[in-house]
DNA sequence: CTAAGTGCAAACGATTTGCACCATC
DNA sequence: GATGGTGCAAATCGTTTGCACTTAG
């Protein structure tokens, strides 16, 4: 049910080599096409499975592709550089531990580290 | 330089009372106050501390007292309940690492849990 | 052919701003 | 009475929707 458009493709291409999540904003600079087809697009590549959403606690929606590996982001509160970050450890303790006392089944978390990177601080 | 207005008292009252973090439109659903005044003021409160952000990955800004002890949030998809956890471990290993190996000086970081509470899994 | 994709314009919801008036210190 | 607070209306910004047209399979 997934045809392959040239703006579906244009989509992947930049996602594979962008560095950063997108905004959709992000994507109508570089992909020739309307405001609503981008937001549609989002919406299809995110139920599919090809994107996830991250959030930045700005009120912007940012996607990457969900084929990456499960990491975080340094944000750099000043040059709003992004460094990706894997933790060793992960959160899967702390989940375990939720799953226990609160009784809480956790699918997903949000993690994201904001602070000055090694040219701003 | 912070007058005490009778709007600034409701304000901190109802946060005083209030068990989840609270977004602009809570806030004008129970003071009787304009909705300029309730941004303005929300600025004027995270600029003097008295309140910090809490982000819900749904692109509504949320509030809390910052005088509460550091913890995070488990939201409920379903029933949209919220329940505070605060991590026996908390982040600082994972955000001395990150210093050391991306050399980046963490602020502060954003760490919600999304799933299902007792009631609803 | 027909379901999926697209563009355009208008609507929406959260937040911001400009301006005139009001109240606390 | 000066600075900070407030209300109102309009603007802004990211996102969504309705509708008519187009295209990939």
């Amino acid at each position: 049910m997934l045809r392959m458009t040239l703006i579906r493709k244009e989509l992947f291409f930049l996602f594979k080599k962008s560095v950063r999540p997108l905004s959709a904003n992000d994507m109508l600079a570089k992909i020739k096409a309307n405001k609503s087809t981008i937001y549609r697009e989002i919406e299809v590549l995110l139920k599919s499975g090809y994107l996830i959403e991250v959030d930045f606690a700005d009120g912007i929606k940012r996607y990457e592709l969900s084929s990456l590996a499960h990491h975080h982001h340094l944000i750099c509160l000043k040059c709003h550089s992004i460094q990706d970050v894997t933790l060793n450890e992960g959160l899967s303790k702390e989940e375990a531990s939720i799953a226990k006392t609160k009784k809480f089944k956790v699918l997903k978390h949000n993690l994201e580290f904001f602070g000055y990177c090694q040219n701003c601080r």
